[in-house]
RNA sequence: AGCGGGAUGGGAUAGCCAGGAGAUUCCGGCGGGCUCAUAACCCGCAGACCGGUGGUUCAAAUCCACCUCCCGCUACCA
């Protein structure tokens, strides 16, 4: 938009959202990676300069509590993970020219740095919070430390949210009866003074920052509510060792407080691209040229780098609120565009760790597929910014169909008619219709880029094989080799052409599968170093016989992926790890009330009417929260009802359920409607009660 | 509740920002063709009036309003 297209002379910079060092990685991670991959690949096909840099988040609580519960130290735990990372997405072809992570001496050294500025430039204030401490153990609890009880339904929470029960957020102070999530120790609340980033102060900088800022459109819209809204202070320390320590005026004092998590998590973008500096030099890749700016009030100026940020659909306000507040508080330059990605699902359902509802990295891997794959379906199955669904069906459909039947088939075929009637390239020239069409290809690359359409990028070398599948067929060479030797190496020639600019231009979705393309066509060295130009250089004269590029995924196969998915998400199941309904989470902690001891009599008992019921019509009652309106024939009549149960049942559903009603409860009005007798239901749940047989409506019960 | 994103042939997806001949591609169905190619490839047909209701316009899937359903965010979780 307001930015000059690419390549521009400005090294650019690509970042995907550091991936937190608590658990294997899953297809939800790797789209990210690899959309990340692919725009950096492609920024680099257009002749961009750019760094693709990234690195594991390895602070915060949720890994300081699991490393306790292993027994281990937070570093040595994310540690772990980290490695582990850093393995893996190279074998997704997800090649970082740096991959550090948070805990290590640059970003320790760059987040310090921010801050200091942050305090010179008079943006950070203190002030009293309330903290959760376990006196027991002298030990703060912040965020997920501490957990406890729901203030507002009841449940048991964790400290920062009601996880189990009413989702809300929760405020440091507001969990009730607090508890250590280390020892379980009580703990109590105590006040506590701490630092705030005052992001009111770049308030009309995030307003002007948010108009010029390009990518996807939720990145755009969703921080506008923030940013022309009321603007909070962001709380920046933690009672905590594990963290980066605030940097404090002389360390007086503020030894015992680290960073937030969030604030040197992003600083690893810097920090990142510093290390690579480090290691290859500023000639080769200068960090400042990218993240300083060069003149402060030019920040839209052409001097500046390119800085592009991919990330997940859900920390789009960390990316383009917090983030931009505090580099410009640091004097640093700003996102040129956030690109976020939608979600992954399986099989139409939620991704789901816990019932082991995933698809792992290394799963994919050692079932023997090839990456690219992979990449092929996370990049051309939607749009970078809708939720995309995995299934094994759908990969072998999309695999078999569009890169085995489409691009891999048309380049076997044009390459083994070549390599078997003239030994390589036919000599003769392009047509014009050919060169043309891959000349529009090329533009159509760029442009996509330019409008970050990744999915466009992907779907160019897709649409030239689609051509050249129907070129080769409506001209049948097959036919000319004897009739017109002429125009059948002509024909020939094209697709071999074609081929070849399939090649460069499939390269940043496939980079692997375009090497072996590449070196199917004779070429030496990468395709990576060809420039998107190269298309249409003739290809070697030359080669050998092609090998088919892709290979047809059979359906037993993926019947047999799928039976095991669905095997271990029902073995996580059974294993009680999780369940398939939420609310049966809480059967899990579940501790019933104590008995009564006062006991009644049976003519007591006989004083209660209860009837049973089939529920007519269900209907929330307005500005109520649980509150719904129920109709139940109790035979003899039917009776309107008021019952806490919205949030519990799905009240479409409701209707023609039987259930038992106390029908001479004495009435009552609720938000102005009368309840006329009382649905019995069990537990916090509201679990409706109903009959096991079918006593006709009415039946007393006794 | 507020804000953001989405709802398109049987399934899956594009188009919407820059409104215009009854809409893209993939899978599936039907009918042809070809045989160089991985039962691949090519051509043709059937099938959606573009979540609902109104509005703006000569013209709306595309703009506006309201509504329904799904997802995300809501600031000291990552």
């Amino acid at each position: 938009m307001s930015h000059e297209a690419f390549p521009t002379d400005n090294p650019a910079v690509v970042t995907v959202g550091l991936p937190y060092a608590n658990g294997d990685l899953h297809v939800g991670h790797l789209r990210g990676y690899v959309t990340g991959d692919t725009v950096a690949r492609a920024l680099r096909r257009v002749g961009q300069q750019t760094a693709f840099v990234c690195g594991s988040d390895m602070h915060g609580t949720p890994i300081a509590v699991n490393a306790a519960k292993e027994g281990v130290s937070p570093e040595a735990f994310a540690l772990e993970y980290h490695e582990e990372y850093a393995e893996t997405f190279p074998k997704f072809n997800v090649e970082f020219d740096n991959y550090g992570h948070t805990h290590d001496e640059t970003n320790v050294e760059t987040t310090q740095e921010f801050v200091r500025s942050w305090i010179d430039g008079d943006h950070v204030v203190e002030k009293e919070i309330q903290v959760a401490y376990d006196p027991a153990d002298d030990q703060w609890l912040p965020d997920r430390l501490v957990e406890g009880t729901c203030p507002y339904c009841g449940e048991d929470a964790r400290g920062d949210e009601c996880d189990e029960g009413c989702q809300r957020h929760l405020e440091p102070g507001e969990v009730e009866d607090p508890v250590s999530t280390l020892s379980g120790n009580p703990a109590e609340y105590r006040e506590r003074e701490h630092k705030f980033l005052r992001l009111s102060d770049f308030q009309d900088y995030l307003q002007a920052f948010i108009d010029r800022m390009d990518g996807t459109d939720n990145a755009k819209n969703q921080p506008r509510e923030w940013i022309e809204g009321e603007l909070q202070d962001l709380c920046i320390t933690r009672d905590m060792d594990w963290g980066i320590d605030y940097p404090g005026e002389d360390g007086e004092g503020e030894e015992d407080l680290v960073l937030y998590v969030w604030v040197d998590a992003p600083i690893e973008y810097v920090s990142s691209t510093k290390q690579y500096t480090d290691r290859v030099g500023e000639d080769a890749f200068d960090w400042e040229e990218v993240w300083t700016v060069d003149d402060e009030d030019e920040l839209t100026g052409e001097d500046n780098g390119e800085i592009v940020h991919v990330i997940g659909r859900d920390i789009i306000q960390h990316h383009a609120v917090f983030w931009p507040a505090m580099l410009r508080g640091a004097g640093y330059n700003e996102p040129r565009a956030i690109l976020a990605t939608g979600f992954v699902g399986i099989d139409g359902k939620a991704l789901s760790t816990s019932r082991n509802r995933a698809v792992w990295a290394d799963e994919y891997l050692d079932e023997g597929f090839h990456p690219d794959l992979f990449r092929y379906y996370m990049i051309n199955g939607s749009g970078m910014e809708t939720d995309v669904d995995f299934s094994w069906d759908r990969f072998a459909e999309r695999v078999n169909g569009e890169l085995v039947g489409n691009l891999g088939n048309f380049c076997y075929r044009s390459l083994l008619f070549a390599e078997r009637n003239y030994d390589g390239t036919p000599d003769a020239d392009v047509s014009d219709d050919v060169r043309e069409r891959i000349e529009d290809a090329i533009d159509e690359f760029e442009a996509a880029l330019n409008e970050y359409r990744v999915r466009d990028v992907g779907a160019v070398p897709i649409e030239l094989a689609d051509y050249g599948n129907e070129y080769i067929q409506r001209n049948e060479p097959w036919k000319l080799t004897d009739d017109d030797p002429e125009r059948a190496a002509q024909v020939i020639r094209d697709c071999v052409q074609i081929a070849k600019a399939i090649a460069v231009l499939m390269q940043p979705v496939m980079p692997e599968k375009a090497d072996a393309l590449w070196a199917q066509l004779g070429e030496d060295g990468s395709v990576e170093d060809a420039r998107l130009d190269e298309a249409l250089d003739a290809p070697p004269a030359t080669f050998d016989e092609p090998e088919e590029l892709f290979g047809q995924i059979e359906d037993e196969r993926i019947e047999e992926l799928n039976e095991k998915l669905a095997e271990r998400v029902e073995e996580a199941t059974e294993d009680g790890e999780d369940d398939a309904e939420e609310a049966n989470e809480d059967t899990m902690d579940f501790e019933p009330e104590s008995l009564t001891d006062e006991r009644i009599s049976f003519d007591d008992f006989g004083d209660l009417d209860m009837r049973v019921g089939e529920i007519e019509t269900a209907e929330p009652i307005e500005d109520s929260d649980k509150l719904a309106r129920l109709e139940v024939d109790i035979g003899v009549e039917t009776r309107q009802v008021v019952a806490g149960i919205k949030q519990l049942h799905d009240l479409a559903e409701l209707p023609g359920t039987r259930v038992v009603l106390l029908a001479n409860m004495e009435k009552a009005e609720l938000f102005g409607v009368e309840s006329n007798g009382m649905v019995l239901a069990a537990g916090d749940e509201a679990d409706l009660l109903t009959t096991h047989g079918d006593a006709p409506l009415g039946s007393k019960i006794q």
